[in-house]
DNA sequence: TGCGTAACGGTTGAC
DNA sequence: CCGTCAACCGTTACG
């Protein structure tokens, strides 16, 4: 094995001085073990393996392709900046953290820098779940088509209202709430623009709502606020549609919560799948992301019960790649060849999961979901319990672990 | 030495 | 179609 290694090191220090020397340098300035282990790396990018004959540039990153690279890590794990590690990464830190290994120890275990075990152990600990927040997207729009008809017929009814009486009204009338009703601005911002002429002049607004409420506060209806005292500590995990979860102890609110329509609950932002949640109470995943991962493995119980409206354009957008993937194992934001190529070798499956709230479900997901669950949660049974155990995971599921990460597993299954 | 965290550079997706 | 913005990411460095 060692030979095999360090044949495969020559090998790699030969291309590379051949080639980029100034890259591979620095990947080698730990010990024996990191450096086979980054020659390996190194070596199955050259060999195809991992990268299909990309190279390491001279700073180091990994070109992959045309699309992207990857980079390597002090500890001579591979990465992509920017993306989160894989599920199966994730899942291996969590679990070998409830096995009592040291953080820094699994951080050099795994090559994933402390900080990342740390912050992923962190979110665990105060959420349950394992996976990534929601990348990208926007804040949903608060000016729903509904609102504006809502504020057109307020200014309608009375042509001298001003923009904070109507922002009370949607709130009086139920048309929206706390969360999502517009700001002050933007209703100004809907008279002048959409309603037009209908609307007064402004200074007259601004200084009749001057000189009748002139210290108004509106910060205890500020949208976006945080709808759940846990959350402006910065956490911003939450249920998909940022609806208060009976279950307890993880309902954290997503930092944007305002699912200001139904439409936006029920379409966008929720994807549970009231098939897959039973007997799972208190469950509160990030569904936004790793969707048909997080709703098998971390199905909710609130009953917003979402309608996977993506759920075939995720198979087209994020195909999954032929593998020999365990169920768990999603489709993934990720280009296949960044897939491929970032999160492979010993690991054929470090590949992330499918991620965007957007894009959500999979077919070959929801057949597998049963095992999903399986794999993934363990997290319920150790939550639920008084105490954890020291693996969730059974022998099984530490089989497929192994199997995935090419690490040995300290536990009875290994 | 171990750990929490801010800064940083990066990706992503809605607008 | 493209730029902007604000969310997220993991790594790194610092205390």
């Amino acid at each position: 094995m060692k030979n095999r290694f360090i044949t495969s090191f020559k090998a790699i220090l030969k291309f590379c001085f051949l080639n980029k020397r100034e890259a591979i340098f620095g990947y080698f300035q730990t010990d024996l073990e990191l450096t086979l282990h980054a020659a390996e790396t190194v070596r199955s990018a050259i060999e195809g393996k991992l990268c299909h004959g990309n190279y390491p540039n001279t700073t180091g990153k990994w070109f992959l392709g045309k699309q992207t690279y990857g980079e390597v890590n002090q500890l001579g794990g591979v990465f992509v900046n920017g993306r989160p590690l894989p599920n199966a990464i994730r899942l291996r830190i969590v679990e070998l953290a409830q096995l009592g290994i040291r953080p820094c120890d699994i951080s050099r275990q795994l090559r994933v820098s402390h900080g990342c075990v740390s912050k992923i152990l962190a979110r665990y600990n105060e959420t349950g779940s394992i996976l990534p927040g929601a990348i990208g997207g926007s804040k949903p729009r608060v000016t729903t088509p509904n609102v504006v008809k809502s504020i057109r017929e307020y200014k309608q009814g009375d042509p001298g209202i001003f923009a904070w009486e109507i922002r009370d009204r949607l709130l009086a009338d139920g048309v929206c709430d706390k969360y999502n009703v517009p700001s002050v601005s933007s209703i100004s911002r809907i008279l002048r623009n959409k309603i037009g002429n209908l609307s007064q002049p402004n200074q007259y607004e601004s200084g009749k709502q001057a000189a009748s409420q002139p210290s108004l506060s509106y910060n205890h209806l500020y949208p976006y606020t945080y709808p759940n005292a846990m959350s402006p500590s910065g956490t911003k995990m939450s249920n998909s549609a940022g609806v208060p979860v009976t279950g307890g102890h993880v309902s954290i609110p997503r930092g944007w919560p305002s699912a200001h329509t139904v439409s936006n609950i029920l379409g966008i932002r929720a994807f549970m799948d009231p098939t897959a949640i039973a007997g799972t109470e208190g469950y509160t995943p990030k569904m936004e992301d790793w969707g048909s991962v997080n709703r098998a493995a971390f199905p909710s119980t609130h009953g917003v019960n979402g309608i996977d409206k993506s759920s075939i354009e995720t198979d087209i957008k994020y195909p999954q790649p032929s593998s020999t993937l365990p169920s768990y194992v999603a489709p993934c934001a990720y280009s296949p060849s960044n897939q491929y190529g970032v999160y492979s070798g010993a690991a054929g499956s470090y590949v992330s999961p499918g991620h965007h709230w957007q894009a959500q479900g999979s077919s070959a997901m929801s057949i597998h979901s049963g095992e999903i669950h399986s794999a993934m949660s363990f997290k319920h049974s150790a939550r639920d319990g008084d105490r954890k155990p020291p693996s969730p995971l059974s022998k099984q599921q530490h089989e497929v672990l192994s199997s995935i990460h090419g690490l040995s597993l300290p536990t009875s299954s290994s």
